[in-house]
DNA sequence: TTGCTCCTCACGTCACGTGAGGTGGC
DNA sequence: TTGCTCCTCACGTCACGTGAGGTGGC
C-alpha cells in the first residue's frame, strides 16, 4: 500500500499551506485520499501530488476555486486544456488592461488633460440593426468585439450595407450600478431588406428605428481607458448649464482598434442626451 | 458659487460606480466636498473630478486603498509620484511573477516532469554569515534579491572572501504557514575577520556556525516557480522511507537571476533534514 | 401624488489568514 | 508527562456588490 502524507507534510511537498489545503478540502478541489473518521486527520496520497502541483499553478494564474474544480473533475486532458486555456485567454487580456491602465494613469500624471470642444446635435432618426446584452463594466471591450462582427455579418447576409459608424447605447443606470444593459448598433438603409422589422437577420440581432433627439457632443481622442475625462468634460458641461436629461449616453466607434492598434489613432464620439438644443453661443 | 454634482452625476462624469463613491467616502479616500447634515446627500465639486480619475487608474492598477488615501493625501506632487511609482515597481514584480507562473504551468502541461535523483550528504559545520528577517512566501525572490548584495557587501567590506555559493533556511512551519524566518547566509572562512561571533559586518549582519547534520539532497534545475516539482520528489522520497527530521529545510543556490536571465540556466539544492544517513542502495 | 434619486444598515463574495480552544500519538 | 501535530469553530481581511426598507424634492 502507498504512503500517505499527513497536511504538514503533504503542505511542504506541495507549498501549499496548510490553511489553503484545508480550504480546498471544505471546497471540494482537493479533499484528501482519506479522512480518519475519528480523528478527522486528513491522509493525502502521492497521487495527489501531481493534482496539487496543478492547482497550485492554477491558482497563481488567478483562476478561480469553482473553474479550478472543474478542472480537476475534467474526465479527458482534452477538457483540461480547454478550460485552462479559456482561462489564459482572459488572463491575457486582463494583463493588457493593466497596461492600459499603466499608460493611462502616466497620461494622465505627465499630459495635461486638454478638454475638447462641446457641440451640440440633433441625433437624427435612425434605422439600424442592434444587438443587447447585459454587460459590466470590465467585459464592455471584449463584448463590443463580438458585437460588431456579428452585426456587420448580419447586415452581409441580407445584402445590406452599414450607413455610417456603428455605435453603442448605455442604459440608465449603466455608469451608476457598473454594468446593465448595452446596445451595439449599425445604422441601415430604411430599404435595406434587413431594417424590416419583421425580420431578424441573426440570432439576438433586431431590426429598430433610434428615436432623434438633441444631445451634447463631444470627440474623445484615444484610449478607451481614458473616456473618463472626455466624460467628465461632457458632463459637467451639461450639469453645469442644467441641460441633462434622462435617457442613454451613446458612443458611436468613428476609429476603433480593429481600425488601428494604436491607442492614439481611436477616436469616439460621446452624446449625452439633453433637454433642448441650446443657442450657440 | 461653483456647481456640485450629486453622487449619480458624479458617479457618471467618473465612471466610478455608486457603491464605490459610497466605499471611498466611508475609506476617507474621496469624500464629498459637502455632505448635508440633513439629508445625508453627499455633493461633489469640479474639483473632485481630477482626484476621482487618479483614483480610478490606481485602483485599476491594484494600489490598495491605505496607499491611494496616502498618495492623495501628499502635500507635493513629488511625494504622490514616490508613492505611485513605488506601487509601479511591485506591479512590474507580480506581472512578471504571473509571467512566471504561466510558463510553469505550460511546462507541467507539455513537459514529463522528470525526477532529478536524490543523493544523501553530511551538511559540514560551516561559518557564515548570516541575514535574517520574516519573510512572507510571495516576498521570497525580492527579499533574496537584497539579502545578498547585503550580505556580498558586508564580506567585502570585511575583507573577506566567499568560500561558496550563498544558500537560506527557512525555519520550521515555514511552507506550512506561507511564511516565517528565512535566515539568508554566505559562508566565509573561520578565519576571516567578518566570521568573528563579536563583529557584526552590517546592520542585521551576523557571523554565525551552522551546524553540521545529515540531509537528502536533490539538485533543481530551472525556475524557482518549479522548486515544488523537486521538493515534492525530495520529500516523497525522505517521508516514504520515514527518515524524516525537525530543522529548518535549506536551499543553496547555484546560479542564482543574477548568475544569467534564462530561469533554465538556474540551479538550486534543497536540503532536507534527516535522521542518519543511510547506506546508499 | 407619483417617480426618481438619494440615504443607511446589514449581509454577501472570494480565497484564504488568524487566532482560540481542544484532542491524539510518541 | 511533555511537545508536537492535528482538529474544528468563529471571525477577520479587502474592496466593494446586493438587496431591504425608508426619506426628500420636483
Amino acid at each position: 500500500m502507498a504512503e500517505m502524507f499527513t497536511v504538514g507534510e503533504f503542505s511542504r511537498l506541495t507549498h501549499l499551506t496548510v490553511k489553503a489545503l484545508h480550504h480546498y478540502h471544505e471546497a471540494g478541489v482537493l479533499p484528501p485520499a482519506r479522512v480518519d473518521a475519528a480523528t478527522g486527520y486528513r491522509w493525502y496520497s502521492p497521487d495527489q501530488l501531481a493534482d496539487a502541483q496543478l492547482v497550485r499553478r492554477l491558482r497563481q494564474v488567478r483562476m478561480p476555486l469553482t473553474e479550478v474544480r472543474a478542472v480537476l473533475a475534467a474526465p479527458d486532458r482534452a477538457g483540461r486544456e480547454a478550460g485552462i486555456s479559456t482561462h489564459l485567454a482572459r488572463l491575457r487580456l486582463e494583463l493588457a488592461g493593466t497596461a492600459a491602465a499603466v499608460a493611462s494613469l502616466q497620461a494622465l500624471l505627465t499630459a495635461a488633460p486638454e478638454p475638447a470642444p462641446i457641440t451640440y446635435r440633433l441625433a437624427p432618426e435612425q434605422h439600424c440593426l442592434t444587438f443587447a446584452a447585459d454587460v459590466e463594466r470590465h467585459a464592455v471591450g471584449a463584448w463590443c468585439a463580438e458585437a460588431f462582427p456579428r452585426l456587420l455579418a448580419a447586415a452581409g447576409r441580407s445584402g445590406s450595407t452599414p450607413e455610417g459608424p456603428g455605435g453603442a447605447l448605455y442604459g440608465e443606470g449603466w455608469f451608476e450600478l457598473g454594468g446593465g444593459e448595452v446596445t451595439a448598433y449599425l445604422p441601415v438603409h430604411p430599404d435595406d431588406p434587413a431594417a424590416q422589422p419583421s425580420h431578424e437577420p441573426a440570432a439576438g440581432v433586431v431590426a429598430t428605428t433610434l428615436l432623434a433627439g438633441p444631445t451634447a457632443v463631444i470627440m474623445h481622442e484615444g484610449s478607451f481607458s481614458d473616456l473618463d475625462r472626455s466624460y467628465a468634460a461632457l458632463g459637467r458641461h451639461v450639469v453645469e448649464r442644467d441641460l441633462g436629461t434622462r435617457g442613454p449616453i451613446r458612443e458611436i466607434y468613428l476609429v476603433t482598434p480593429a481600425d488601428s492598434a494604436d491607442p492614439a489613432d481611436l477616436r469616439t464620439e460621446v452624446c449625452w442626451p439633453i433637454t433642448h438644443l441650446p443657442k450657440e453661443s
